[in-house]
DNA sequence: GACATTTGACCTCG
DNA sequence: CGAGGTCAAATGTC
């Protein structure tokens, strides 16, 4: 089932915004593309030459996430071929996907480990529009809380790796850190995301169009000798982004190489995968634009920007 | 009974 | 060797 806005969202307001995002960054990867050559002419790094990059990804990403809450086919500008993120590419994937074979039962605790790089969308913190399995709880150390593990449930059935691992953040303790491993290549989805407004102006969309960041991006911490590796790895992240078809994204920039979100502790409605919040259950109705307003992330976009796909 | 969660065991990696 | 991630049997819930 797609998802689509709700009819209280006026359709104009949603293109005005995504052409304008889209307008933003297509002038920005003018002047990144130029920047680009320049780069590459001075052996210099691209985010060295251009320290509004940073702003570029967000504005990609804000884009992609547009594009991602429309339906593609309701906007005639778009260029469809864009990959902004597993999601798009996963729909697209979608007619040929064939079920995969449950895996053979492998030796207990045989596993391969896998990379470091995470993704993350914003999401209410249990409800992301898809469906997990806790399979495990660990207490990590320095850490006040325990981590929990969760695992797509179509992980069998049609060999969905996503997980993610949510904590709590232990200094502050209204805050989660969720962090997606893999992406989805499952088809099935739990429900699209409900979208609930508690703003009395109903017109008012800057809970889904806003693009300021949550906090200043300091220069200082771009770290300027990325590693083929590392590069390997964020355009890995990038292009792994999940998937939440309905979910707004927004990214910050703080230097660190680590691609996470915190997101605010929010009482929310429980499926049977409902988390603990320190043993007791919540239950409640979930307020995305609390969550917006609140979320915190953290993603480095060093020499993310190069992988862009430029109009 | 089917499915979800808990939890100790086990594995990999640094 | 310890920390972190996963497995799977046991247990809980509907």
């Amino acid at each position: 089932m797609e998802f689509s806005w709700p009819e209280s969202f006026p359709s104009s307001q949603i293109h005005e915004a995504f052409d304008q995002e889209l307008i933003h960054y297509q002038q920005l990867s003018d002047t990144l593309s130029e920047l680009s050559c320049m780069s590459q002419n001075n052996q210099g790094d691209l985010a060295t030459s251009y320290s509004g990059s940073n702003h570029t990804s967000e504005m990609y990403a804000n884009a992609c996430s547009i594009m991602g809450n429309y339906n593609v086919n309701n906007v005639p500008h778009i260029h469809k071929n864009t990959t902004c993120s597993s999601n798009s590419i996963d729909r697209l994937d979608d007619k040929n996907m064939v079920k995969t074979v449950k895996p053979a039962k492998k030796k207990r605790g045989c596993y391969t480990r896998k990379s470091s790089w995470t993704s993350s969308n914003i999401t209410s913190w249990t409800d992301d529009g898809y469906a997990w399995r806790k399979y495990g709880q660990k207490e990590i150390q320095n850490a006040k809380h325990k981590r929990n593990y969760y695992r797509c449930i179509y992980k069998f059935d049609q060999g969905c790796k996503a997980t993610k691992q949510v904590q709590k953040i232990e200094d502050d303790p209204t805050n989660f850190k969720i962090t997606y491993h893999q992406y989805h290549t499952c088809k099935n989805f739990l429900r699209p995301r409900q979208i609930i407004l508690d703003s009395p102006d109903v017109n008012d969309t800057s809970i889904l169009l806003s693009f300021e960041s949550n906090r200043l991006i300091d220069n200082k911490k771009l770290d300027h000798k990325s590693t083929p590796k590392k590069e390997k790895e964020q355009q890995e992240c990038f292009s792994s982004l999940p998937l939440s078809n309905n979910q707004p994204l927004r990214f910050d920039y703080n230097g660190s190489h680590d691609f996470t979100k915190l997101v605010p502790f929010e009482p929310v409605s429980l499926t049977s995968s409902g988390l603990e919040h320190d043993g007791s259950i919540f239950s409640g109705v979930s307020s995305p634009i609390y969550e917006i307003e609140n979320i915190l992330e953290t993603i480095d976009f060093n020499g993310f920007p190069i992988h862009f796909p430029l109009y």
